[in-house]
DNA sequence: CAGGGCGAGTGGTCCGACCACTTTCGCACA
DNA sequence: TGTGCGAAAGTGGTCGGACCACTCGCCCTG
């Protein structure tokens, strides 16, 4: 025997649940067996099925109902990718500037498509935001928050599932917060302000081109800051 | 008592560990407490604090290492967007297409940044791939495989892992096998071929714009092609 | 027929035991 | 004195069983 790999049991427990789903034995939606019968179906202990479904459950793929039972999600891509957004969560800056670099990509596309789908009722809603956000009496971290807000409405108008989780992972209120309150420190939160503006205003033209240089304005002037602060 | 929201154990000792890192009582690469230890200080069973733990690995966060005790990852986003990588192995068609649209996205401008700063080490290994790739005797499967080496081997030269992590969680090799199968059968194998042939050359002659075009159009004719397939 | 309650079934949590693996340290040997 | 090996301690891995908390459906009651 050379074998010498020794898979862990729960592990293995894992691939055999991703198993029962690929080969459509339980579909989207559907209930999973009892975490008593799966013990004995896959012969490993409570335990450690257990500690697959949890493992599953992180990733988006089961949905854990006490007393209920288990269910395997929609397996849609906003399910799969809630996890992801640890991602922002717990980088620092070095990361931070790759994190920015890739929003960079991906927000002037996305808000351009949103100038070209986004409903009327969305648009309203967005100006709502930006109408509260600019009232007095907030502070840097309720901007942080509400710049966040804006940033994912305007990415869901585009009206891509996945974008918005992609988008999603690479945001992070904590990040945003740190962020407006930087700048505030050198009086640009009402630039910040014009850089939302001018975004809300190329949806409401509905103009693309116009929509995505103001977003990718916005989202430079954000990763220069970072850049400089962090370099000097 | 009008509480009435009971947080799993196990749940809220995922927050605690989270906290433990955040808050920098333990940093990246540095080893955890004992499970036991943790089950003490965190007042819950040893079964939930493995379940946490368990949780928290998923996501890359941590690292276990049998009989040596627990890790904290890097934290680099490869580590964290490792798991991201169901998404492209359990989505379905129409879920295809929103991915294949956050690609066209990313690569055009990950291809661009490619341009800039590919090492010409890095473009020799792309050009054998390429090579080797267009060599008689391969398969449609091993094409998509190929394909997908490409791809990566290209973002990665734009030197932002955080960017070759997400695009590696919208890429997967079963669909890309499925792609070019279904691209041979309309023969289009050699335009695809040829599509590489510009992004490299675009990369040769450190030029973005036509690299980023050049990465644009190949995206685009597999988005075109799955549309199609999937609407008619 | 409607309402309510009880009970079976499910996930949630805990405990304690033992196994598998890694690391360390001290003893015996060269 | 140096070195290598083996035992022991410590860590994660797995198991089994017990009990709690919650959900749901059946059945009894009015």
């Amino acid at each position: 025997m050379v074998e010498g790999v020794r898979t862990p049991v729960a592990q293995r427990a894992v691939e055999r649940i991703k198993e029962m789903i690929a080969d459509g034995e339980v579909g989207p939606g559907q209930r999973l067996p009892t975490e008593r019968e799966l013990s004995a179906r896959l012969g490993v202990s409570r335990g450690s099925v257990r500690e697959a479904i949890r493992s599953l459950t992180t990733l988006g793929v089961l949905s854990v109902r006490h007393g209920a039972g288990v269910y395997v999600t929609a397996l849609r891509p906003a399910d799969l990718l809630e996890a992801f957004s640890v991602l922002a969560e717990v980088s620092r800056d070095e990361t931070l500037l790759e994190v920015l670099q890739v929003r960079r990509m991906i927000e002037p596309a996305a808000t351009a498509l949103a100038a070209a789908r986004a409903t009327p009722e969305e648009l309203d809603r967005i100006g709502g935001l930006l109408d509260r956000m600019e009232e007095g009496g907030r502070t840097t971290a309720d901007h942080g928050a509400d710049d966040l807000g804006f940033h994912r409405a305007v990415v869901a108008c585009a009206g891509n599932a996945t974008l918005s989780a992609v988008h999603a992972g690479l945001s992070s209120r904590t990040f945003n917060e740190r962020v407006w309150a930087g700048l505030a420190d050198e009086g640009l939160t009402d630039t910040l302000f014009q850089d939302h503006r001018r975004v809300h205003e190329a949806l409401l033209a509905r103009d693309p081109e116009a929509a995505g240089a103001a977003a990718a304005a916005h989202v430079l002037r954000v990763e220069r800051w970072l850049s400089l602060r962090g370099g000097g």
